[in-house]
DNA sequence: CATAAATGTGTAATCGGTTACATACCGAGC
DNA sequence: GCTCGGTATGTAACCGATTACACATTTATG
């Protein structure tokens, strides 16, 4: 590895002035910037980010907080992050962590350690973190008092309710997610609130977690329940898939017998058949304005918008039967 | 941030004793040890890994580079790389390049800047890469001089076409991936050699990228050309999924007018209707043990088997036709 | 009991950058 | 000619850890 201190030499120049050269900061005269430059050039020199990092306790890099990397619209979610994140010359460390709290604080701890720059986090809250760096929730956590950039779910489920009781909708089963997401409370609370008012016959029943690998099992406890219901409002895609999968076992016809509605749009909804109806939240550009919130944040801007709301859109596909008028 | 010099002052003794303490490296007195580590907790001392890092030149973090981090296969391989990294203490800095050579170099130089102490990549091969940190390739790569935990594709391929080729298969179009990927390549021969042994009608057709977002265009073009074939042998599940979703648009019905098998084995695979035949790959295996190979070369071991070769494995399900015997 | 070996600890160099400070030169203004 | 501000550059301190080296003390050995 090349050093500051070989281009220096190189250059016939001090330390000091190569790094006011590649920073731009302070004097430096236009031939000593072009006998450097044409040093670093010789020298394939890349300066060592772990010594800058070192003096300056920041870094050119940002966490990401994920709670499942199997469900794909985090992804989704991860890829805004990324573009903006590398426009701006910045890395983005991609944490899995798996709704295990554990495993959280592994990653925050480390990336303190690290000098990380900035979070942005796909999580109720962060938890234990004692550093000052900014943090952005993404997706969730609206009402707390960190930034955030996240969709109204309120609003999308009401537009889910609104949706089924439009296709004729009688008896509806409205999953809810884990009591502890307030993302899945406030789905489940704008469905009741437009189910409820409708008239029409609603239950919730909560499940434990958002997790992909539990999706097989509460799917199956819900089907036992299934036969009372004419349509089912799935907490995301993946339990709505998962519902279909189980209802093509049991010769339950879709949408026929059963109407179906899923939340997210992950691109694997329009795979199935049918192809799942479900209500879009625009992942993608909730991590790039996520990344763009942080990084004023980092740049120390005071008058950015502290929570952005964005909104759900229907994805009308073969889930819900025809309308009859 | 306390750092070890708060930790000597409180444990009144030198930083060169505390490091020793916490590193088990030379001599320190039971007194000393204790009293430091009552420090320690006390000030919730977290060593800077920055500080250690730079003097170490190396650290604990493993680079992942893979390819298309929206293709839910990956994932299943990251989760693999994870687990076992978490197991040893390190992090994994999870590199999503896109099949973007700028990006794929700015990922590596960015590993090399930080001290990576090691790379798993999903790739071919890890082009440009001065240092002399250990390489791992995964899922590729076999035949070139890297380390690398392969899965047989050849093999796969061969497994694949035996299959349609069982399920009553004439006419059989077998999507290569692109000529760039041995990956893509190994298996087509290995399709090709059985379809060719066995005299059934076939041809090959080329696509240009894995990537997800390309698929549905190049599904539409494989559609024009269907209806001459029975059977197609998809390059991946995600492609596999893409070409159902056309043939349903279409009124092409799956098995009766077109068989389909897959490759990969992804989650959404077994969402379909019917459900995807497909060849599964052990991802999640690759990766643990991919990860587990990595640290062997970084901990210096040289009795390591170079190239691993998992086999993959049928998984039947309802995109071929029943058979008739 | 003398000496060698083992144990324990602190000072300072080191990793590779950034930057405060000192210094020197130059041209402008009085 | 002298002073002043702008320009240019180098020396050395610093970031927070690890570790070579020196030195002191204790323990083992013959």
């Amino acid at each position: 590895m090349t050093t500051i201190k070989d281009v220096a030499k190189e250059a016939k120049v001090s330390v000091a002035t190569v790094s006011r050269a590649l920073n731009n900061s302070g004097y430096v005269s236009e031939k000593s910037r072009l006998r450097i430059m044409k040093a670093v050039k010789k020298l394939n020199y890349k300066p060592n980010e772990v010594a800058r990092s070192l003096y300056q306790k920041t870094s050119k890099i940002i966490g990401l907080l994920i709670p499942d990397i199997a469900n794909p619209f985090f992804p989704l979610i991860a890829r805004g992050v990324e573009d903006y994140a590398m426009e701006k010359g910045y890395m983005v460390l991609l944490a899995n962590v798996e709704g295990d709290q554990e495993k959280e604080n592994r990653y925050i701890d480390f990336f303190a350690q690290y000098n990380i720059s900035g979070i942005l986090s796909v999580s109720n809250e962060v938890k234990r973190f004692d550093g000052n760096i900014p943090i952005v929730l993404l997706d969730r956590g609206g009402k707390s008092d960190y930034y955030s950039i996240t969709v109204d779910h309120f609003k999308g489920g009401q537009m889910a309710a609104e949706k089924v009781i439009d296709h004729g909708a009688k008896n509806v089963l409205v999953m809810v997610g884990p009591r502890s997401e307030y993302v899945a409370l406030d789905r489940s609370k704008g469905a009741s609130s437009v189910l409820e008012k409708s008239g029409v016959n609603y239950k919730l029943i909560e499940t434990e977690t958002f997790q992909t690998n539990a999706a097989e099992y509460t799917a199956q406890k819900i089907i036992e329940e299934i036969s009372n219901f004419d349509t089912v409002i799935a907490s995301n895609d993946v339990y709505a898939l998962e519902i279909m999968k189980e209802c093509l076992k049991q010769g339950i016809s879709i949408p026929n017998d059963l109407q179906v509605i899923g939340y997210d749009n992950i691109p694997f909804s329009q795979y199935s058949n049918p192809a799942l109806t479900t209500i879009e939240q625009p992942a993608y550009q909730m991590g790039y304005k996520g990344a763009q919130l942080l990084f004023d944040l980092i740049k120390g801007k005071t008058d950015v918008e502290k929570n952005t709301l964005l909104v759900p859109t229907v994805i009308d596909r073969n889930t819900l039967k025809e309308r009859s008028d």
